[in-house]
RNA sequence: GCGGCCGUAGUCUAGCCUGGUAGGACGUGGGCCUGCCACGCCCAAGGUCCCGGGUUCAAAUCCCGGCGGCCGCACCA
């Protein structure tokens, strides 16, 4: 696992203001936290508005904005108080740390409940005579280290929690989301945000986070209705790329992919192509995407059936996404813990919607598609982002420094700057502000040289061919209008 | 959290083993030059050598602790 590709990301990053540790004037500033600097900004932003255009607009999906600082009890529903803290042992001689109930069951064979509480648990270590894997010492009662953030709020400071997901919002707004109007199925419920979660060593930059950013996917739908033939139009003949036991990948279309079982509902199949194409229109290699259904031992607690979407990186396979169908978990037991009636009413049927989910991370998107487009044939590095994700669109460059071509290229890039994102360049030789400018993806650079001031065209080089056009100025932006598009999808 | 390696201007790095308070490259600012792909010239700014403590006449260099980074284990909704 060479790391290579993620260091070149990470000196880019660094050097050009992609993104950087957070609090960094600081000592002691905790791990885990990273700031986007004004070009990884624009990427992330970029990258969230094609999510709106090839996901939640393409689906008609309801995009909700909910709050981060959430109340204890939604933890209690969800589940996350009790199931989101592993019970761990540690080693009074050496410090080592073990999940205690992995650890006794790889010893003892036996299985432990996951419900037991924890003193038990400790009993067992001790009946059963556990100790140290690595040096044999005694080990400690067993304690609990819940992931979540835990704020108090108030004067009277009572208990609540910074959300360990978006998603919860979703299932608790959705009462009223109903209610007011939005009451058809399936109901895809989606959020941008940021979440947090207390790991014990974050690592890998942007890939593991204590605080950052999710794009939720939550398909409330009516169990006995599977997916309507309108959305399955669009998307079973997509070639989804499943991966089973490990890595072995197998291309096969969405219907076929149902129809032999390997995804067992129409509406799981559609989501997973929906997603999959997502990172395909975006630039990532389809040959280096799978997704990859989970075991039981891997799955979320909350899950009936999970698949990552993966990614190939130079740090080996990446989650993405996590698809999770998490049946009526969630809104059950938020009825149950709020005492809210959380039903629906379907084709004279009350129900308790179920939920298949896209939880995609954010952040680990952004870097990815860094580390995939950053290329370099030992002469040149150029970011070859698509157009319409470049964080500079444009560039204006006067060819030389005098002569009346800055006064020119200023004007044109006036001209420019509130409909695009433009930068003017005048330093240095052309050919270095060239190499600057492919170094962090701009798409297109406008060069005013001596026969724009007699007949009023530039030059546009396109960042992957460098080759040049002559554009006149009066249709420049209509070129780049056109040239900076999203790609079409039906 | 455990173990290994590591931490020097914005970035990459020399110096550390064999203590005597830092040198380069790129980048940045200014000037010159420049008719299209980083190779030009001149000048300048920029360093708490991660932080704290210890040893020493003297610490970037040796020792201890902390913080941070990478890798492995563990964990990963």
């Amino acid at each position: 696992m060479s790391g290579r590709a993620y260091d070149e990301v990470m000196e880019l990053a660094l050097r050009r203001g992609f993104y950087f540790p957070s609090c960094e004037i600081y000592d002691g500033a905790p791990a885990g936290f990273w700031d986007y600097g004004p070009l990884g900004n624009a990427l992330k932003n970029r990258y969230v508005e094609a999510w709106r255009r090839y996901v939640v607009r393409y689906d008609g999906m309801v995009e909700l904005d909910g709050s981060v600082i959430m109340a204890k009890d939604v933890f209690v529903a969800s589940g996350h108080l009790e199931s989101f803290a592993d019970p761990i042992t540690r080693c009074l001689r050496c410090g080592s740390v073990f999940r205690a109930d992995r650890l006794l069951q790889e010893k003892t064979g036996k299985i432990v409940p996951e419900r037991l509480p924890d003193s038990e648990i400790y009993a067992m270590i001790l009946r059963e005579g556990v100790r140290c894997p690595s040096c044999g010492g005694e080990l400690s009662e067993v304690t609990r280290f819940n992931m979540m953030f835990r704020v108090s709020v108030g004067g009277e400071g009572a208990e609540a929690y910074l959300r360990p997901e978006t998603c919860q919002s979703l299932f608790i707004d959705f009462l009223r989301v109903y209610k007011i109007g939005w009451s058809r199925f399936p109901l895809p419920l989606c959020q941008f945000g940021k979440s947090f979660r207390n790991e014990i060593s974050p690592r890998q930059g942007l890939l593991r986070l204590r605080e950052f950013y999710q794009a939720e996917v939550e398909v409330l739908f009516d169990p006995e209705d599977d997916l309507d033939e309108r959305r399955w139009a669009r998307l079973k003949d997509h070639r989804l790329r499943l991966a089973h036991d490990g890595e072995s990948v197998t291309e096969i279309t969405a219907e076929e992919a149902v129809r032999e079982g390997l995804v067992p509902m129409r509406i799981e199949a559609y989501y997973l192509a929906l997603i999959q194409r997502f990172y395909e229109i975006i630039g990532i290699d389809r040959t280096r995407i799978r997704l990859r259904r989970l075991g039981e031992d891997e799955k979320p607690f909350y899950a009936r059936e999970s698949w990552d979407l993966e990614v190939q990186t130079s740090l080996g396979w990446v989650e993405l996404v996590a698809c999770n169908y998490r049946g009526d978990y969630d809104l059950s037991g938020h009825m149950r813990v709020s005492g809210k009636d959380l039903t629906a009413y379907n084709r004279g049927r009350k129900f308790v919607p179920h939920v298949f989910e896209l939880s995609m991370g954010v952040d680990r998107s952004v870097y990815v598609l860094l580390e995939h487009n950053l290329t370099s044939d030992g002469r040149r590095r150029v970011l070859r982002l698509p157009p319409f994700l470049a964080p500079v669109q444009v560039a204006v460059l006067p060819l030389v420094d005098r002569d009346g071509l800055p006064e020119k290229a200023m004007e044109v890039y006036e001209a420019l700057r509130i409909d695009f994102d433009a930068v003017y360049e005048a330093d240095d030789t052309i050919g270095k502000r060239y190499r600057m400018l492919d170094e962090i993806g701009v798409p297109f650079c406008v060069t005013v040289d001596y026969q724009t001031l007699q007949d009023d065209t530039v030059t546009v080089r396109d960042r992957d061919t460098t080759r040049q056009e002559r554009v006149p100025v009066s249709e420049l932006k209509a070129w780049l209008s056109r040239a900076l598009s999203y790609p079409d999808v039906r």
